[in-house]
DNA sequence: ACAATTAAAGAGTTTTATATCTTTAATAAA
DNA sequence: TTTATTAAAGATATAAAACTCTTTAATTGT
Protein backbone atom coordinates (compact mmCIF):
# COMPACT_ATOMS: atom_id res chain seq x y z
CA UNK A 1 0.00 0.00 0.00
CA UNK A 2 1.00 3.70 -0.35
CA UNK A 3 1.12 5.87 1.88
CA UNK A 4 -3.05 6.09 2.02
CA UNK A 5 -4.88 3.35 2.52
CA UNK A 6 -6.93 2.00 -0.84
CA UNK A 7 -10.61 3.17 0.97
CA UNK A 8 -9.13 6.70 1.31
CA UNK A 9 -7.44 6.82 -2.08
CA UNK A 10 -11.09 6.18 -3.16
CA UNK A 11 -12.65 8.63 -0.80
CA UNK A 12 -10.51 11.53 -2.24
CA UNK A 13 -11.02 10.36 -6.07
CA UNK A 14 -14.24 10.49 -4.98
CA UNK A 15 -14.52 13.94 -3.76
CA UNK A 16 -12.33 15.60 -6.26
CA UNK A 17 -14.96 13.74 -8.65
CA UNK A 18 -18.02 15.20 -7.16
CA UNK A 19 -16.64 18.24 -7.18
CA UNK A 20 -15.77 18.52 -10.50
CA UNK A 21 -19.01 17.06 -11.42
CA UNK A 22 -21.36 19.09 -9.30
CA UNK A 23 -20.04 23.08 -9.92
CA UNK A 24 -23.47 24.05 -9.84
CA UNK A 25 -25.74 22.34 -7.28
CA UNK A 26 -26.50 19.40 -9.63
CA UNK A 27 -25.82 16.06 -8.50
CA UNK A 28 -24.08 13.09 -9.87
CA UNK A 29 -25.14 9.25 -8.81
CA UNK A 30 -22.96 6.58 -7.30
CA UNK A 31 -22.43 4.52 -10.39
CA UNK A 32 -21.26 7.53 -12.34
CA UNK A 33 -18.76 8.28 -9.49
CA UNK A 34 -17.36 4.81 -9.24
CA UNK A 35 -16.79 4.50 -13.27
CA UNK A 36 -15.75 7.80 -13.06
CA UNK A 37 -12.59 7.01 -10.64
CA UNK A 38 -12.53 3.19 -11.16
CA UNK A 39 -13.32 2.24 -8.16
CA UNK A 40 -16.21 -0.92 -6.85
CA UNK A 41 -19.35 0.83 -7.38
CA UNK A 42 -20.78 -0.45 -3.23
CA UNK A 43 -17.81 -0.33 -1.36
CA UNK A 44 -17.69 3.19 -2.85
CA UNK A 45 -21.17 3.78 -1.67
CA UNK A 46 -20.67 2.58 2.14
CA UNK A 47 -17.56 5.61 2.12
CA UNK A 48 -19.96 8.10 1.08
CA UNK A 49 -22.08 7.31 3.09
CA UNK A 50 -19.66 8.02 5.87
CA UNK A 51 -17.99 10.86 4.67
CA UNK A 52 -21.69 12.31 4.05
CA UNK A 53 -22.36 11.49 7.64
CA UNK A 54 -19.48 13.41 8.63
CA UNK A 55 -20.32 16.45 6.14
CA UNK A 56 -17.71 16.12 4.02
CA UNK A 57 -19.72 15.94 1.48
CA UNK A 58 -24.28 16.12 0.43
CA UNK A 59 -26.42 13.58 -0.65
CA UNK A 60 -30.34 13.30 -1.94
CA UNK A 61 -32.12 10.32 -2.24
CA UNK A 62 -34.44 9.68 -5.30
CA UNK A 63 -34.79 10.82 -8.40
CA UNK A 64 -31.94 13.00 -9.82
CA UNK A 65 -30.32 12.13 -6.17
CA UNK A 66 -27.23 11.47 -6.15
CA UNK A 67 -23.62 13.50 -4.44
CA UNK A 68 -22.73 16.92 -4.34
CA UNK A 69 -20.80 19.63 -2.70
CA UNK A 70 -21.56 22.72 -1.19
CA UNK A 71 -19.39 25.87 -1.44
CA UNK A 72 -18.69 24.69 1.77
CA UNK A 73 -18.09 21.60 1.26
CA UNK A 74 -15.77 23.07 -1.23
CA UNK A 75 -14.01 25.20 1.14
CA UNK A 76 -12.69 22.46 3.57
CA UNK A 77 -8.98 21.43 2.96
CA UNK A 78 -8.72 17.55 2.20
CA UNK A 79 -7.08 16.97 5.28
CA UNK A 80 -10.40 16.31 6.78
CA UNK A 81 -11.03 13.46 3.60
CA UNK A 82 -8.01 11.60 4.85
CA UNK A 83 -8.69 12.16 8.83
CA UNK A 84 -12.02 10.92 8.82
CA UNK A 85 -11.05 7.86 6.78
CA UNK A 86 -7.29 6.65 7.70
CA UNK A 87 -7.05 9.03 11.00
CA UNK A 88 -4.13 11.48 12.34
CA UNK A 89 -1.65 8.86 12.61
CA UNK A 90 -0.14 10.23 9.26
CA UNK A 91 -0.34 13.39 10.61
CA UNK A 92 0.96 13.05 13.71
CA UNK A 93 2.54 9.72 14.19
CA UNK A 94 6.34 8.13 15.19
CA UNK A 95 7.83 6.72 11.87
CA UNK A 96 8.93 3.56 13.35
CA UNK A 97 5.36 3.60 15.67
CA UNK A 98 6.63 4.15 18.32
CA UNK A 99 3.52 5.29 20.98
CA UNK A 100 3.77 9.07 20.56
CA UNK A 101 6.36 11.00 18.38
CA UNK A 102 7.84 13.53 20.88
CA UNK A 103 11.07 15.42 20.62
CA UNK A 104 11.27 14.02 24.10
CA UNK A 105 11.99 10.86 23.27
CA UNK A 106 12.59 10.87 19.53
CA UNK A 107 12.99 8.07 17.32
CA UNK A 108 16.40 7.58 14.97
CA UNK A 109 14.42 9.39 12.19
CA UNK A 110 12.53 11.81 14.53
CA UNK A 111 14.24 14.66 13.23
CA UNK A 112 14.08 14.49 9.01
CA UNK A 113 10.46 12.31 9.15
CA UNK A 114 8.71 15.33 11.13
CA UNK A 115 10.14 17.68 8.51
CA UNK A 116 8.46 15.55 5.59
CA UNK A 117 5.36 14.71 7.69
CA UNK A 118 4.84 18.43 7.78
CA UNK A 119 5.25 18.96 4.76
CA UNK A 120 2.27 16.79 3.94
CA UNK A 121 0.48 18.04 5.99
CA UNK A 122 0.64 21.71 5.13
CA UNK A 123 -0.40 20.39 1.76
CA UNK A 124 -3.42 18.60 2.70
CA UNK A 125 -4.45 21.00 5.54
CA UNK A 126 -3.26 24.03 3.82
CA UNK A 127 -5.15 23.52 0.83
CA UNK A 128 -8.66 23.11 0.22
CA UNK A 129 -10.45 20.90 -2.21
CA UNK A 130 -11.58 23.18 -4.42
CA UNK A 131 -8.21 24.40 -5.32
CA UNK A 132 -7.13 20.99 -6.10
CA UNK A 133 -10.16 21.02 -7.97
CA UNK A 134 -9.51 24.12 -10.22
CA UNK A 135 -6.46 21.94 -12.19
CA UNK A 136 -8.68 18.95 -12.68
CA UNK A 137 -11.44 21.49 -14.11
CA UNK A 138 -8.91 22.70 -16.37
CA UNK A 139 -8.27 19.73 -17.65
CA UNK A 140 -4.87 19.49 -16.30
CA UNK A 141 -4.87 16.36 -13.76
CA UNK A 142 -7.01 13.13 -14.06
CA UNK A 143 -8.53 10.86 -11.73
CA UNK A 144 -8.32 7.40 -13.40
CA UNK A 145 -5.88 5.42 -14.56
CA UNK B 1 -2.19 3.43 10.10
CA UNK B 2 0.89 5.42 9.95
CA UNK B 3 3.33 5.55 6.88
CA UNK B 4 4.59 2.28 6.97
CA UNK B 5 2.83 -0.96 8.13
CA UNK B 6 3.12 -1.80 11.25
CA UNK B 7 5.04 -4.78 10.11
CA UNK B 8 7.35 -2.85 8.73
CA UNK B 9 7.93 -0.74 11.94
CA UNK B 10 9.09 -3.90 13.80
CA UNK B 11 11.33 -4.58 10.76
CA UNK B 12 12.73 -0.93 11.02
CA UNK B 13 12.93 -0.70 14.80
CA UNK B 14 14.74 -4.62 15.23
CA UNK B 15 16.98 -4.06 12.44
CA UNK B 16 18.18 -0.79 14.41
CA UNK B 17 18.20 -2.79 17.45
CA UNK B 18 20.50 -5.09 16.23
CA UNK B 19 22.27 -2.58 15.28
CA UNK B 20 22.85 -1.27 18.35
CA UNK B 21 23.54 -4.79 20.17
CA UNK B 22 25.76 -5.99 17.96
CA UNK B 23 28.69 -4.14 16.88
CA UNK B 24 31.46 -5.80 17.30
CA UNK B 25 30.08 -9.32 16.24
CA UNK B 26 28.37 -10.71 18.78
CA UNK B 27 24.73 -11.93 18.50
CA UNK B 28 21.01 -11.14 19.48
CA UNK B 29 18.50 -13.51 20.22
CA UNK B 30 14.72 -12.77 19.25
CA UNK B 31 14.18 -12.13 22.95
CA UNK B 32 16.10 -9.39 24.20
CA UNK B 33 15.12 -7.71 20.67
CA UNK B 34 11.39 -8.26 20.87
CA UNK B 35 11.45 -6.79 24.52
CA UNK B 36 14.04 -4.18 23.42
CA UNK B 37 11.57 -2.49 20.53
CA UNK B 38 8.13 -3.88 22.22
CA UNK B 39 7.05 -6.41 19.74
CA UNK B 40 5.31 -9.65 19.66
CA UNK B 41 8.09 -12.17 19.70
CA UNK B 42 6.81 -14.96 17.15
CA UNK B 43 5.59 -12.56 15.00
CA UNK B 44 8.94 -10.39 14.74
CA UNK B 45 10.87 -14.40 14.66
CA UNK B 46 8.87 -14.32 11.36
CA UNK B 47 9.49 -11.01 10.23
CA UNK B 48 13.69 -11.08 11.15
CA UNK B 49 12.95 -14.65 8.61
CA UNK B 50 12.87 -12.87 6.05
CA UNK B 51 14.89 -10.22 6.72
CA UNK B 52 17.80 -12.52 7.37
CA UNK B 53 16.90 -14.83 3.84
CA UNK B 54 16.81 -11.46 2.20
CA UNK B 55 20.69 -10.62 3.29
CA UNK B 56 19.23 -7.47 5.56
CA UNK B 57 20.64 -9.14 8.96
CA UNK B 58 22.24 -12.36 9.46
CA UNK B 59 21.92 -15.30 12.26
CA UNK B 60 23.10 -17.75 13.60
CA UNK B 61 21.27 -20.70 15.78
CA UNK B 62 22.50 -23.08 18.49
CA UNK B 63 23.88 -21.70 21.72
CA UNK B 64 25.29 -17.73 21.71
CA UNK B 65 23.43 -17.74 18.42
CA UNK B 66 20.95 -15.06 17.62
CA UNK B 67 20.80 -12.30 15.11
CA UNK B 68 23.86 -9.80 13.82
CA UNK B 69 24.90 -7.02 11.22
CA UNK B 70 27.89 -7.26 9.23
CA UNK B 71 29.37 -4.18 8.17
CA UNK B 72 28.29 -4.75 4.85
CA UNK B 73 24.69 -4.79 6.60
CA UNK B 74 25.05 -1.82 8.21
CA UNK B 75 26.32 0.06 5.08
CA UNK B 76 22.79 -0.53 3.44
CA UNK B 77 20.28 1.74 3.44
CA UNK B 78 17.07 1.90 5.79
CA UNK B 79 14.85 1.77 2.47
CA UNK B 80 16.24 -1.86 1.97
CA UNK B 81 14.10 -2.69 4.73
CA UNK B 82 10.58 -1.12 3.85
CA UNK B 83 10.96 -2.20 0.81
CA UNK B 84 11.59 -5.92 1.65
CA UNK B 85 8.82 -5.27 3.91
CA UNK B 86 6.36 -2.82 2.06
CA UNK B 87 7.59 -2.81 -1.34
CA UNK B 88 7.90 0.01 -3.52
CA UNK B 89 4.86 1.77 -3.49
CA UNK B 90 5.60 4.22 -0.71
CA UNK B 91 8.13 5.32 -2.99
CA UNK B 92 6.67 5.26 -6.27
CA UNK B 93 3.02 5.41 -5.81
CA UNK B 94 0.60 7.85 -6.84
CA UNK B 95 -1.21 9.67 -3.63
CA UNK B 96 -5.13 8.40 -4.75
CA UNK B 97 -3.80 5.56 -6.22
CA UNK B 98 -4.12 5.86 -9.97
CA UNK B 99 -2.35 2.69 -11.68
CA UNK B 100 0.53 4.86 -12.48
CA UNK B 101 1.65 8.06 -11.08
CA UNK B 102 3.53 10.19 -14.40
CA UNK B 103 3.51 13.75 -15.36
CA UNK B 104 1.56 12.50 -17.97
CA UNK B 105 -1.21 12.11 -16.26
CA UNK B 106 -1.08 13.29 -13.17
CA UNK B 107 -3.64 13.52 -10.38
CA UNK B 108 -4.22 16.73 -8.72
CA UNK B 109 -2.16 16.12 -6.12
CA UNK B 110 1.21 14.70 -7.87
CA UNK B 111 3.51 17.98 -8.31
CA UNK B 112 3.60 18.94 -4.25
CA UNK B 113 2.95 15.11 -3.37
CA UNK B 114 6.03 13.71 -5.78
CA UNK B 115 8.01 16.52 -3.62
CA UNK B 116 7.41 15.49 -0.80
CA UNK B 117 7.55 11.33 -1.65
CA UNK B 118 11.36 12.24 -2.94
CA UNK B 119 12.42 13.63 0.15
CA UNK B 120 11.05 10.82 1.86
CA UNK B 121 12.96 8.52 -0.71
CA UNK B 122 15.83 10.49 -0.41
CA UNK B 123 15.41 10.01 3.27
CA UNK B 124 15.34 6.38 3.58
CA UNK B 125 17.85 5.87 0.37
CA UNK B 126 20.40 8.17 1.34
CA UNK B 127 21.03 7.33 4.51
CA UNK B 128 22.74 4.09 5.84
CA UNK B 129 21.24 1.82 8.86
CA UNK B 130 24.42 2.73 10.44
CA UNK B 131 24.85 6.62 10.56
CA UNK B 132 21.28 6.60 12.03
CA UNK B 133 22.81 4.08 14.38
CA UNK B 134 24.87 6.39 15.57
CA UNK B 135 22.55 8.43 17.44
CA UNK B 136 20.96 5.61 18.79
CA UNK B 137 24.51 4.46 20.31
CA UNK B 138 24.65 8.33 21.53
CA UNK B 139 21.76 7.68 23.34
CA UNK B 140 20.21 10.38 21.80
CA UNK B 141 16.94 8.63 19.81
CA UNK B 142 14.79 5.54 21.47
CA UNK B 143 13.17 2.30 19.50
CA UNK B 144 10.47 2.26 22.49
CA UNK B 145 7.41 3.65 24.37
C1' DA C 1 26.93 -39.35 21.64
C1' DC C 2 24.01 -36.24 24.27
C1' DA C 3 21.70 -32.32 26.04
C1' DA C 4 20.86 -27.54 25.67
C1' DT C 5 20.11 -23.55 22.89
C1' DT C 6 18.80 -21.08 19.29
C1' DA C 7 16.57 -19.74 14.69
C1' DA C 8 13.75 -21.78 10.79
C1' DA C 9 9.73 -23.64 9.19
C1' DG C 10 5.01 -24.91 9.24
C1' DA C 11 0.42 -24.59 10.55
C1' DG C 12 -2.78 -22.39 12.43
C1' DT C 13 -5.97 -18.20 14.59
C1' DT C 14 -7.67 -13.57 14.99
C1' DT C 15 -8.42 -9.12 13.39
C1' DT C 16 -8.89 -5.63 9.99
C1' DA C 17 -9.52 -4.06 5.28
C1' DT C 18 -11.76 -4.64 1.18
C1' DA C 19 -15.71 -5.99 -1.45
C1' DT C 20 -20.46 -7.73 -2.59
C1' DC C 21 -25.33 -8.41 -2.30
C1' DT C 22 -29.95 -7.54 -0.54
C1' DT C 23 -33.41 -4.87 1.64
C1' DT C 24 -35.20 -0.45 3.26
C1' DA C 25 -36.24 4.44 3.25
C1' DA C 26 -36.65 8.79 1.07
C1' DT C 27 -37.92 11.64 -2.79
C1' DA C 28 -39.76 13.15 -7.13
C1' DA C 29 -42.62 12.97 -10.91
C1' DA C 30 -46.50 11.05 -13.36
C1' DT D 1 -51.36 7.45 -5.03
C1' DT D 2 -48.38 4.84 -7.60
C1' DT D 3 -44.07 4.05 -9.74
C1' DA D 4 -39.38 4.92 -10.57
C1' DT D 5 -35.13 6.38 -8.80
C1' DT D 6 -31.82 7.09 -5.75
C1' DA D 7 -28.90 6.68 -1.36
C1' DA D 8 -28.88 4.35 3.35
C1' DA D 9 -28.56 0.45 5.94
C1' DG D 10 -27.75 -4.27 6.99
C1' DA D 11 -25.77 -8.59 6.31
C1' DT D 12 -22.30 -11.32 4.55
C1' DA D 13 -18.15 -12.75 2.00
C1' DT D 14 -13.24 -12.65 0.80
C1' DA D 15 -8.58 -11.37 1.30
C1' DA D 16 -4.80 -9.55 3.64
C1' DA D 17 -2.36 -8.27 7.82
C1' DA D 18 -1.18 -9.29 12.30
C1' DC D 19 -0.35 -12.59 15.59
C1' DT D 20 0.34 -17.38 18.03
C1' DC D 21 1.73 -22.00 18.74
C1' DT D 22 4.20 -26.25 17.66
C1' DT D 23 7.67 -28.85 15.46
C1' DT D 24 12.11 -29.18 13.10
C1' DA D 25 16.89 -28.30 12.10
C1' DA D 26 21.30 -26.46 13.10
C1' DT D 27 24.91 -25.60 16.29
C1' DT D 28 27.55 -25.67 20.52
C1' DG D 29 29.49 -27.49 24.54
C1' DT D 30 29.84 -31.56 27.63
S1 LIG E 1 9.53 9.80 17.46
FE1 LIG E 1 9.60 8.72 15.60
S2 LIG E 1 9.04 10.24 14.19
FE2 LIG E 1 8.99 11.35 16.03
S1 LIG F 1 -0.06 10.83 -10.37
FE1 LIG F 1 -0.73 10.94 -8.34
S2 LIG F 1 1.09 11.37 -7.28
FE2 LIG F 1 1.77 11.27 -9.32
Amino acid sequence: MGVFSRTCEYAMRAVFFIAHRTPDGSRVGIKDISEGIDSPAHFLAKILQDLSRRGIINSAKGPNGGFYMTEENLSRPLSDVVEAIDGVQIFKGCALGLKQCSVKNPCPLHHEFKAIRNDLTKLLNGTSIKSFNEDLLNGMTSLKK
